[in-house]
DNA sequence: GTGGGTGGTTACCCCGAGGTGAGCGAGCAG
DNA sequence: CTGCTCGCTCACCTCGGGGTAACCACCCAC
């Protein structure tokens, strides 16, 4: 989203925290990983439309971020799966109020 | 940002506010508005950098969403000025986990 | 008449996020 | 030998959000 980032008081962290997940598909991934770890592959089948080049990019950023952990198993075939740290599922936490706000307001037909 | 809207428990609701929020200035503006009204002028030197176009753009944006009330004085010089609606409000304070989420796990020299 | 301040709109351009398709290295099935 | 799976990486292209600058109508001060 390259949200613009001032000084001030909340929004310096809001504009960090929305640099975190400033992504087409993070949020979805923080959602879905959030449930269990899951391989690469299983991401990809989970988010119809996304592209394994940004699948991967993505990813990255989030681990370089600390938000999930990668582990790699030296197998044949190849397996990675992804999962939530600490402080990823600490974001998730912090994204509920704000999914409520929009299930509540934005989408008035839901349960 | 164009987060991708998914069903799913928590997600649609998440998106659907991503969207409202999607966009450069939007949560600069959210959080200026929170402390009183603004005239667009006052607005556009409070957000260096942003461009005419832009800020009347995201500003309409905002009110078709119900977000900022959009005032017209009938005076010359011509005043307009913009506030936060209710739900303006209510979406400001679902961002406020985000924020002290960000704050404390990405700003460690923040107080 | 000229300049300034109000709150915009319009045309044009740029850049970067994201999509597409190919290739890759290892190993197993046939 | 061929093909398949898995988890990527790379080159290429598209598309649209946002920046730039010009322009508008209105009125006042000089």
């Amino acid at each position: 989203m390259a949200v613009t980032r001032r000084p001030g008081a909340h929004e310096c962290g809001i504009a960090a925290a929305m640099s975190v997940i400033d992504g087409k598909w993070k949020v979805s991934l923080l959602w879905t990983l959030e449930q269990r770890p899951r391989r690469f592959g299983e991401l990809r089948r989970l988010l119809p439309g996304v592209s394994e080049k940004v699948l991967a990019a993505q990813l990255r950023e989030l681990e370089t971020d600390g938000i999930v952990h990668r582990e790699v198993y030296d197998e044949v075939p190849p397996r990675v799966e992804y999962s939530l740290t600490a402080l990823g599922q600490g974001l998730n936490a912090a994204l509920e109020p704000l999914g409520k706000w929009g299930t509540k307001h934005l989408l008035p037909d839901s349960a």
